[in-house]
DNA sequence: GCTTGCTCTGAAATGCGTTTCATACTTTAC
DNA sequence: GTAAAGTATGAAACGCATTTCAGAGCAAGC
């Protein structure tokens, strides 16, 4: 193996000469270049990328912060983020949180460790001022509807979503919505709640139903739904996985869907289609995407938004 | 900021000691203890991690090669892997390959970089002889069926697990079996078609669907099954979601399931369990966990096999 | 003929923490 | 009271590649 110095020590040239060859840089003369190339190969050279690194001080990692790895809705968004990084030659440096707030720090840690040149963080428990201070060590990019000059930002604008879902229950006949959110007090679930009011006034404890994420969450919410005195006729629920769920059981108890209760699911997750699941699709991949160009943008932070669209199947 | 070095003259002690108190070693005075702790708190002294790993010649990374993020079967052990890095203070990077080669092998050269500690290969497209060959430069780990002292391997047994199901098939009354895979010269379809030569003596290339992964893979393999003009009463599918996509679909074109085709899937993924499908259960979650632990086990190689049940449900 | 501007190269500084080795002082141990 | 063991600390080497700076040599421009 050895170093760049033994390299130039064979190569009878100095190491700048050989850093000049390994990385491509003009104004190395033909034959020092080949001398060079040549003792990298009778050493079974290879660098050492750690030091690379620490001189360039830069890493050309990006760290991503997500609760679940497993789950469709984090899955989607990590898999458009390794495109991109793919693509710009980026390594990426996962971290499964668990939505636990220590972990979450751990991760933030590694931006100013310099273990990271710039951090996306899909979903969080930590509060968001903790957040932006770490953004003076590196690019900070949430994904969630967030504006500040600090850290840039990619999100649907899940208020406009929850409303027009809203809107397309009430102009199919439905008054008695409920919905479901993951966590009661997420920023999202602040937003959707927000929406509710905005359309009917007020909102209905018993027609919030937590803690919905996977697809036996939309089983339980079914024998909750259909425990309740004065069930709701149409469900806006967290995302196709639950409202798979939901439906399957709702069916299994002897409910019919769309004609007991309707359901609007959202992220247009391919199990929407065969389940005939009416959803808000999230273009998640491309979010993923944004989210990496925006972590790799030397300066500007920005915040885009991307759309959404009512899929309509058969659950409404 | 500042170095080491700045705290060590700040505090009027040396790098060495700074060291010392950063990385909780005996032997130094309370007093001087207190020197460092209060100049690093002075100088919002932050580690430059690269130069730590460049000292320590580790990096306390492993690394995660996995053809698609975004595919449950994959999300499920990157999640076992993930806890179990979390819970020994490693961090993961990850490679989303897509199958291809060339990232395949960028992947793995970050264990000659010395980028990362030891690389988990949950799947691959690469020839395993060349795989092989980075195992000199830290822990490997494949997830498949391997023996041999280079690598540690975790796997299911696909031959068994196959063969089991097959024998579920027959003893439930079907002859007429076909299955599904995601690539025919993949490694797990090879185990599979050797199983299925075992019991039934010959296969038909007609009952065999190539390029079955996803939920709209199980819906077109139900119109292509729908299609035949002899057509297997049972069918062993690759996995739950495209066994989803394959039952929603038969049931579109008028099929019933297990009527005119029973179903059985693998990794009993929560879908299954609302579908009815009968699948076999793989314990995904823990096999990552496994690898994980092969990844860091100083010095041995393992091969762990991990225990496949078939659950019972209604699609057979 | 002289200046400007490339091309090419190496010494040395830089990025930064860890660890070994040597040294010196204290305590125990017998 | 002396040897052995433990505590405490710093200098210096080590891990390794990048980059700046200075300088030499040579060609093009006027």
């Amino acid at each position: 193996m050895g170093n760049i110095h033994d390299i130039a020590r064979i190569a009878g040239v100095s190491a700048a000469t050989v850093s000049r060859v390994l990385n491509d840089h003009p104004y190395v003369s033909a034959e020092k270049r080949k001398a060079v190339l040549d003792a990298a190969e009778q050493l079974h050279y290879e660098k050492n990328i750690n030091a690379v690194h620490l001189a360039r001080g830069k890493t050309d990692i990006i760290g991503v912060i997500l609760p679940f790895a497993s789950h469709p809705y984090f899955g989607s968004i990590l898999s458009g983020i390794a495109s991109a990084a793919e693509k710009n030659g980026f390594k990426l440096m996962i971290a499964q949180t668990n939505y636990d707030v220590n972990q979450e720090i751990d991760a933030l840690n590694m931006l100013k460790l310099k273990q990271v040149d710039g951090l996306i963080i899909t979903s969080r428990e930590c509060p968001i001022d903790v957040v932006k201070d770490y953004s003076t060590f590196g690019n900070v990019v949430v994904c969630e509807s967030w504006s500040g000059h600090q850290m840039s930002s990619v999100f649907v604008n899940q208020y406009e979503a929850f409303k027009e879902a809203l809107h397309y229950f009430l102009q199919k006949g439905h008054a008695k919505i409920g919905y479901s959110v993951l966590r009661m007090d997420g920023k999202s679930s602040t937003a959707r709640r927000k929406a509710y009011e905005e359309v009917f006034g007020f909102v209905r404890k018993d027609w919030i139903f937590d803690r919905a994420l996977t697809i036996e969450d939309g089983t339980r919410l079914a024998g909750e739904w259909a425990n309740l005195d004065d069930r709701p006729t149409a469900m806006l629920i967290t995302n196709d996985f639950v409202a798979a769920g939901f439906i399957l059981e709702c069916r299994r108890l002897g409910f019919t869907v769309p004609g007991d209760v309707s359901v609007i699911g959202f992220d247009n997750h391919p199990i929407s289609a065969p389940l005939g699941i009416t959803t808000v699709d999230l273009p998640l991949h491309e979010l993923g995407k944004i989210a990496f160009e925006q972590a790799i943008a030397a300066g500007n932070r920005s915040h885009q938004e991307v759309p959404f669209t009512i899929v309509e199947r058969e659950s409404v």
